[in-house]
DNA sequence: CGTCTTTGACCTGCGC
DNA sequence: GCGCAGGTCAAAGACG
């Protein structure tokens, strides 16, 4: 039931755009060739019946504004490529430092001698704990090695739609699952022993069966599966991420009241994914969802979102924690941050500053597992950031060796809103532009993120568009550009978006979808697969109006693709309410 | 009747 | 080796 994005005509948005700065006398259609007309607007007309002057003058202003805002778009159009760029080159940058990785580790581990296949299988390993598909489109790309930039991008993103629907991990490198050939499905997930370390938690009985024969699990401890947890608000039982998922057991955690309990993927027979939800002790109306294992199935387009951005947080994890436990001895903070930030990009000083979260061991379900968090909510007692984009918290703890945590604190400091993107499946952003039946999960393109942005900004400073807009698109490409982190998760959203139809609307499309755009609540929509876990619900945070303060651009902008939608639940009437604000 | 949830027992890993 | 805690299993009950 995907949902095809609808393509906005260009004159709609620009339309939109106009509407904001000008007033709506203005047809919006040729603002491209406008020429700026900047000077001769401080003359006031001498006499009063020269109305028409005035009048002139006038148009003249908006003429100005409306070549201003061309070439503001023009602008946009090249920063957008400057990132798809950058975001590409930090995936192909970060595919080879995993080559590197596994190469170094094969060396050691080699007394079998390793062959290409086990290389890949081990690679895999490194990889195999993101949740979703990101480092298997990771390979693929690396495979398409050489194409053109621009076309290698088109089919980065279309390997994002792969990637998108169809969650297997890596160790199908064989091509298991991207060969129609192959058979049957369960065949990759029977697959054995490199699936082994991809798969998340096998059944125990397997494992007995598997620890008593394979020594391969024993040689590699250290790799953990990494787990992503999210914290989000939320009042009923468990969220709803796209998925199925079957209740199998509940245990009470120490220093915790609420219990914990325990989730299995059922969209397939044997998927390996589970997840643990668990109320924060702290405060109970925090639910603390932690993911561990990939799917071996295509998913729902709502859970597409989710595998994909909570792939991009473990992938990133996983490339942090990998590269201190194999590639470099040294451990600690500073170390493994500047891993992960240092490898590919130049390190961010944020990270330093940035907290790790993780307030609550009963929380972190396992520290034996690398575990990341991506925090949904918004922290009372967060600490300001200076940066735009500051939620993206990864500071790995000093945990011991192998065990390191990170947060992606996606709340602002003071706005109490997160991710709102992260319903994003479901939300709405624009009461034009989002209409969930037209547009459907994850329409928010990285060209309409920073549009988004850009139009948060016109909403909340009454600054002239002319300036704030230049200024914030800056702003906001610089930030993006300077945090490694959030591009990684940004391309996990972008792919995630691509994925799930939006594919269509990356070319101009679906720009400045964010004109005009009114924070509006999530929109419930029909996923494809009902969950069977009854009281989903959509984090709190997702219902959050344009009340909420300034910082809402940061979240706009860090629109990525959760769609926590609450399609089990009768989601109450603000999802009416939306439909009904255009 | 099939599916899902509940819940006590069991297994495993880890720290002391 | 022992105890603890986390995680899983599977029988029993609930529900539609």
């Amino acid at each position: 039931m995907e949902v095809a994005e609808p393509k906005r005509s260009f004159k709609d948005e620009k339309r939109a755009e106009c509407n904001g700065a000008e007033e709506e006398g203005g047809e919006a259609g040729k603002i491209g060739s406008m020429k700026p007309v900047q000077e001769n607007n401080n003359s006031k007309p001498s006499s009063p019946s020269q109305r028409d002057s005035s009048i002139i003058k006038q148009e003249d202003k908006i003429e100005s504004a409306k070549a201003e805002m061309g070439e503001v778009r023009e602008e946009n159009e090249r920063l957008k490529t400057t990132l798809a760029r950058i975001v590409k080159e930090y995936q192909s940058l970060q595919l080879q430092f995993y080559s590197i990785v596994q190469q170094e580790q094969a060396k050691k581990s080699s007394e079998t001698t390793t062959t290409s296949t086990d290389q890949q299988i081990e690679e895999s390993e490194l990889v195999s704990l993101s949740l979703g598909t990101t480092t298997s489109g990771q390979k693929k790309e690396e495979k398409i090695v050489g194409s053109s930039s621009k076309s290698k991008e088109e089919e980065q993103l279309k390997e994002g739609l792969t990637l998108g629907l169809d969650c297997k991990f890596e160790a199908s490198t064989s091509g298991a699952y991207e060969t129609p050939s192959n058979p049957t499905p369960e065949n990759s997930f029977e697959e054995p022993k490199e699936e082994e370390v991809g798969e998340a938690w096998p059944p125990s009985k397997i494992l007995k069966t598997l620890r008593s024969g394979d020594d391969e699990v024993s040689q590699q401890p250290s790799v953990k599966k990494a787990r992503v947890s999210v914290r989000a608000r939320c009042d009923t039982p468990t969220m709803n991420d796209g998925c199925q998922w079957r209740k199998y057991g509940q245990k009470i955690a120490k220093g915790n009241p609420c219990p914990r309990a325990y989730y299995r993927c059922t969209v397939a027979p044997g998927c390996p994914v589970r997840k643990q939800v668990q109320r924060c002790a702290d405060d109970m109306s925090i639910l603390i969802t932690t993911y561990e294992g990939n799917h071996n199935h295509p998913l729902p387009v709502s859970a597409t979102a989710m595998a994909s951005t909570t792939a991009a947080a473990a992938s990133m994890l996983m490339s942090g924690s990998s590269t201190s436990q194999q590639t470099f001895g040294g451990f600690g903070t500073n170390t493994t941050s500047a891993n992960l930030h240092g490898l590919n990009f130049s390190i961010s000083d944020n990270s330093r500053s940035r907290q790790f979260y993780l307030p609550n061991p009963s929380i972190s379900p396992s520290p034996s597992y690398p575990t990341i968090t991506l925090d949904l909510t918004t922290p009372p007692t967060s600490s300001s950031q200076p940066s735009q984009f500051n939620r993206f918290s990864s500071s790995f703890s000093s945990a011991p060796r192998y065990y390191s945590s990170t947060s992606f604190n996606f709340s602002s400091s003071e706005s109490s809103t997160v991710p709102t993107s992260w319903g994003n499946g479901y939300l709405s952003y624009g009461s034009q532009a989002y209409k969930p039946n037209q547009i459907g999960p994850l329409n928010l393109g990285k060209q309409s993120q920073e549009q988004l942005y850009q139009s948060y900004l016109q909403k909340n400073n009454p600054v002239p568009p002319q300036q704030s807009l230049t200024d914030s698109i800056a702003a906001a490409t610089k930030a993006i550009t300077s945090d490694p982190s959030f591009r990684s998760a940004l391309a996990a959203a972008i792919t995630s978006i691509v994925g799930n139809g939006g594919v269509h609307g990356n070319q101009g499309g679906v720009e400045n979808v964010g004109q005009n755009l009114k924070w509006v609540e999530p929109i419930q929509a029909i996923p494809p697969y009902s969950s069977s876990s009854n009281g989903n619900c959509a984090p709190s945070y997702l219902n959050r109006s344009s009340s909420s303060n300034h910082q809402q651009g940061n979240l706009i902008f860090l629109s990525s693709s959760l769609p926590f939608s609450s399609k089990s639940t009768s989601a109450p009437s603000p999802v009416d309410n939306r439909e009904h604000i255009n």
